[in-house]
DNA sequence: ATCGGTACCTGCACGC
DNA sequence: TGCGTGCAGGTACCGA
């Protein structure tokens, strides 16, 4: 489901569990567990407050009061949901001083990860899309050889992009999947680095991609979905200039563009 | 050190 | 109606 416009939307429809206390946890499924079993984390969170919510890329990290962290990925179908009621993929029950905090997934992708310290993962990560300087995005662009669709994707190059904002990025960059990001010159870059910024913004402010069963924690979707122009719209008309949009596999994900628009 | 491919899971749309 | 196939917003891990 998340890419870094969805987690931005469910992050702030958060808002309402700051200050909370968790009086009770429970855990259903131990796959979406990283380094815990359901009931040591289960002990380990009653009692504590919730004292922030930030994003960081996809993951969601929730401060707790007096140090420790809950790190949260919602990986392809993950659903965190402030009003109930429990429902057959629901793996994660956190029941607070008041209302309740529900983890639903599908396909169990997501993650929990309680830790005391700062979670090692998220300093794996590369920099926030919205945050980074054009200077540097540029003179990491130059140090890598791999295809630009792939890069895009790659956690460590930039936190947050999915497979969604990396095709939309690129046909409003003009700039073709294949193309090897160390050949991408500095007018290129720009174009790229100022798509990606706009597609994002312009995503967060749209609540998101609603593809499926994406919605915030109230159960809000987004609509962002309306304004994709290339994203599964295969044979569809490239809505500048009529060509129908072609899919191929980039690093084993559908990759959907405009052959015309998007030149190698 | 970087890659491409595969595995992990469930649900849905599609063609027969 | 049922069954097989392919596809889906994610990352991790394997061998080359």
């Amino acid at each position: 489901m998340p890419e870094l416009p969805e987690v931005e939307t469910v992050a702030r429809s958060l808002a309402p569990v700051v200050g909370r206390r968790i009086v009770a946890a429970e855990f259903r499924s131990t796959r979406v567990l990283r380094g815990g079993d359901p009931r040591s984390m289960a002990q380990r969170l009653r009692g504590r407050r919730i004292a922030g919510i930030e994003r960081y890329g996809k993951f969601i990290l929730m401060g707790l009061e007096g140090g420790g962290y809950l790190l949260i990925h919602l990986g392809m179908t993950g659903r965190l949901l402030l009003e109930g009621p429990a429902a057959k993929h629901t793996h994660a029950i956190l029941t607070l001083d008041r209302g309740v905090l529900l983890y639903d997934d599908s396909r169990q992708f997501g993650c929990f990860q309680l830790s005391e310290e700062f979670p090692a993962r998220l300093r794996q990560l590369g920099p926030e899309p919205l945050e980074v300087r054009f200077e540097d995005f540029a003179r990491a662009l130059r140090r890598r050889n791999t295809r630009i669709k792939a890069l895009l994707l790659n956690q460590a190059f930039v936190r947050g992009i999915g497979n969604i904002y990396a095709d939309e990025t690129l046909f409003r960059a003009g700039i073709h999947p294949l193309a090897r990001a160390s050949r991408l010159g500095g007018g290129r870059a720009r174009r790229l680095f100022d798509a990606m910024v706009a597609v994002l913004t312009e995503a967060i402010a749209a609540g998101g991609s609603s593809i499926s069963d994406y919605v915030d924690a109230r159960g809000r979707k987004g609509f962002f979905q309306f304004s994709h122009r290339v994203y599964q719209r295969t044979g569809g008309p490239c809505l500048t200039c009529g060509t129908p949009i072609r899919r191929l596999l980039v690093a084993a994900r559908s990759s959907h563009f405009c052959p015309r628009c998007q030149k190698r």
